[in-house]
DNA sequence: GGAGCCATCTTGTCAATGACAAGTTAGGCT
DNA sequence: AGCCTAACTTGTCATTGACAAGATGGCTCC
């Protein structure tokens, strides 16, 4: 690392990168600014140019970089629907700035060949997992699943749930989920 | 009337709530310029500042407006409680960009008093559709009603679903919301 | 071992934007 | 008639995204 060599960073994508999501949960997706995250990682306010092209080009990276996350996050929590759905929940809370941004497609290029094809196989692992777990119309049960998880996610995010949920979100997630299995 | 006085526009504040509307659906609510909607609106580029402050005081009139509007549609669907989810996410496709912005708490003061009033009476119509459809814990299925509908308006609205679903996303909607009381 | 090459990063600049300050107009009220 | 205030204007500033052109230094290849 060595941090600080005046040329040549080291690894500036990653920092950027890693510097997004540090902005972004302090003030939001929409204050993101190209050049505060220059002064973070210590660079010129041109250097984020060189490796995303523009503002776009970052949020397409860290887009793709989220999908790759939640499918790690769905992978992990084994065979079980209900518990992949609370997964995806958590990984919403966990990894929040990458999560508004995957699905804000006005922010980035949302047919980037990278981000498409890691949209592609985060989808996989959810189609596949519903088509595990039950004989009926995989079809309808995987967009209800998705929706409902999605949906639950979203709302907690924004805020918008009563405070009567609780604190957890993930333990929430799951009596709601349980529910569309009722 | 009689458009174009020089001074007093007559009704600055609709049009450039009007504007603003026009100006999400051709280029997404991160595009949103105040300037913009003032050049819109014929009127100079401090006016908007005159009636809303500023970019956030724009942005909370709209999502009070827009949880009105909301209000009204979950009404209008009658008392059963899958036409009511149908109209939610009718809502959604049909006034995109306050839907946008009701839920992005970030781009507006959400603790605006108006805001969270609107909020509040779209929350009413909500939970008590569900109330008078079930006799299970109407908590959980409140949620989970909320949470499939939000879901999936949110993933169609983002160009997130298969396009497999088909075009129409309220006729796709009532499918995977029926799934909920199969 | 050194010469050149090229990715990486810098400095400099421009137009657009949000916010604010201070002035101007018009229409209603007394 | 006069004024008084809400509604709008012009002017300005710091910040931002994007672009252009230049500087630097590690790496390869001979």
């Amino acid at each position: 690392m060595t941090r600080s060599r005046a040329y040549h960073h080291g690894d500036l994508r990653r920092a950027l990168l890693d510097a997004a999501v540090e902005a972004m949960a302090e003030s939001g997706p929409a204050a993101l600014s190209l050049r505060d995250l220059a002064r973070r990682a210590g660079v010129s306010h041109a250097a984020p140019a060189h490796h995303f092209g523009d503002k776009a080009g970052l949020l397409t990276a860290l887009a793709a970089q989220g999908f790759d996350l939640l499918t790690d996050a769905l992978r992990g929590a084994g065979d079980d629907l209900a518990e992949t759905g609370v997964a995806y929940v958590g990984f919403a809370v966990r990894h929040r700035a990458h999560f508004e941004v995957m699905f804000r497609p006005d922010l980035y290029r949302a047919d980037d060949a990278e981000v498409t094809a890691a949209r592609t196989r985060a989808g996989e692992v959810l189609r596949t997992g519903v088509a595990r777990h039950t004989g009926r119309s995989p079809e309808v049960d995987s967009l209800a699943a998705w929706s409902i998880v999605h949906g639950f996610a979203t709302l907690w995010l924004a805020g918008a749930l009563p405070t009567r949920v609780g604190p957890d979100p993930e333990a929430a997630a799951r009596t709601v989920i349980s529910r569309l299995f009722a």
